[in-house]
DNA sequence: TTTT
DNA sequence: TTTT
């Protein structure tokens, strides 16, 4: 079996940082990945991908990603389902990444940020400031993908690799 | 921007195909595609991953693919919504495929079955006795994307490509 | 069969436009991709990998690449072979790229480029001259690519795709 | 930086297995895929591309893989050189897989022979073994794939990942 | 022959 | 030098 995945997209938001009970990071995140042809209404659309990363790469991405930024990923889709308090099952569909290359950054010009693994991840970073702007340059869409009142269970169970 | 998926697994049922009302051929099938670890349960899971073709490949797919076979997928991630009957926004990802493999086929003996690219697709459907065998090859796993009164809105719109 | 790259790396040069007899745009670059890990020196390395496009594509690579820039190409590993002067047969190993994302643009400030493949080429298109060089199509083929004296066509049969 | 190929095709041969001087398995065959078009002689043709595996993965090839066989590679794009014996520099161009499935056996009807990785199961960590070492990695390197008469050296340098 |  |  082989389940492979390669994005290159813009994050809607500023990535949410968490740890697991046994203090293991976790960070979500979502990639608007324009589509490559445009609707019949002759809008471009996009994708919403929600990408996890976990451990350090957690920790890179929380530290070097921010929103709006340009990002690759790669990593391999889960299908993961809870119940929700309507008793209903749901499917959560996720890329969890095992490497993400930061494709702009915003203080070093205009040159690619460098890797997502090997990143010896510095401090907290954040460079403060940025933060401007819908996600890609332009249209007001919208993140699908967050507070929606669905719970939320990371547990140390999730763990993948 | 770029989205690119590529899935070897199994096909939990026999694939479905349909018509949009102007005519275009949609087939959407489930793979389970094991994942590349355990659990902590000592359990090997699988993700359950939906696949959709269109057109010509669709009708490929219909004739060719069974439950339980072996396909390769190569596609992109597509995330689309719509309001349930509960009015609560329901996200649905899938695989919209541009090329499948098979990589099994029953009667061939052991031999790769050719492309669903150019593969004239021949006659009718193959039908025949098929659906053996639980999906992967044992395990009694339940394929969670099926009849579960969510309303099928495939419209000419949809159209990828 | 299934042949499928993806790569982001940095062009080593310009990238260089030609045509075939018939006029069919073919452009021939290279991108330098670092590798994931630091030699046993301790130094960083890269793999210098041979890229081309055709038609369409290989216009607007030739317009909007340049020396240095951060580009994404999707496509398939080709390998062809020419008996070279010596009488040794030379092995040639390139991506065909069918997509590919320009991750830098220099005067754009800091936005991606947008695509190699809807992209309206706009200006330059370059036609100039060159000419030669039969590509990948059939066998015992001469690689276009190189001035260093082995005879060169490029024919209008070697369209891949 | 990234570098991701996904090849499914079959072997020419047996593959090859070694060891370095300490003792490290290197296996290399070659893939033959074939091209997704006819050339304009309307012949179907292939693509030959080496592959190479080290350590647990080569061994499990060795035992697993032959002549014929089907098989799905993942891996990465390497190119190494070396001078060859009239003083020329060659450029050698492999795939270096870090996952191999085997899509077909003999004994086993027609089933997937399962993963070339043997993924260690338990939650949190695997990932196993060390890192960095570069194949080919040094310069002036030798191709230790070939018989013909070129030196060979596999040096324990030359690990990846 | 290589990019940052 | 190539597989089916």
């Amino acid at each position: 079996m082989l389940n492979r995945v390669i994005l290159i997209g813009r994050l809607t938001r500023d990535p949410e940082l968490r740890y697991t009970p046994a203090g293991v990071a976790v960070t979500q995140f979502t990639l608007a990945v324009d589509r490559p042809f445009s609707s019949n209404q002759g809008q471009r659309e996009a994708d919403f991908i929600p990408v996890v990363t976990w451990r350090q790469l957690a920790e890179t991405c929380a530290n070097y990603l921010r929103k709006g930024r340009l990002a690759a990923v790669e990593g391999r889709i889960q299908v993961r389902n809870y119940d929700n308090n309507e008793g209903r099952r749901v499917y959560v569909t996720e890329v969890i990444a095992d490497n993400v290359r930061f494709l702009e950054s915003p203080n070093s010009g205009n040159r690619e940020d460098g890797s997502g693994m090997g990143g010896s991840s510095g401090g907290g970073s954040s460079s403060g400031g940025g933060n401007r702007g819908s996600y890609g340059g332009g249209r007001e869409q919208q993140d699908p993908f967050q507070d929606d009142g669905r719970p939320i269970d990371i547990s140390d169970d999730d763990l993948p690799f």
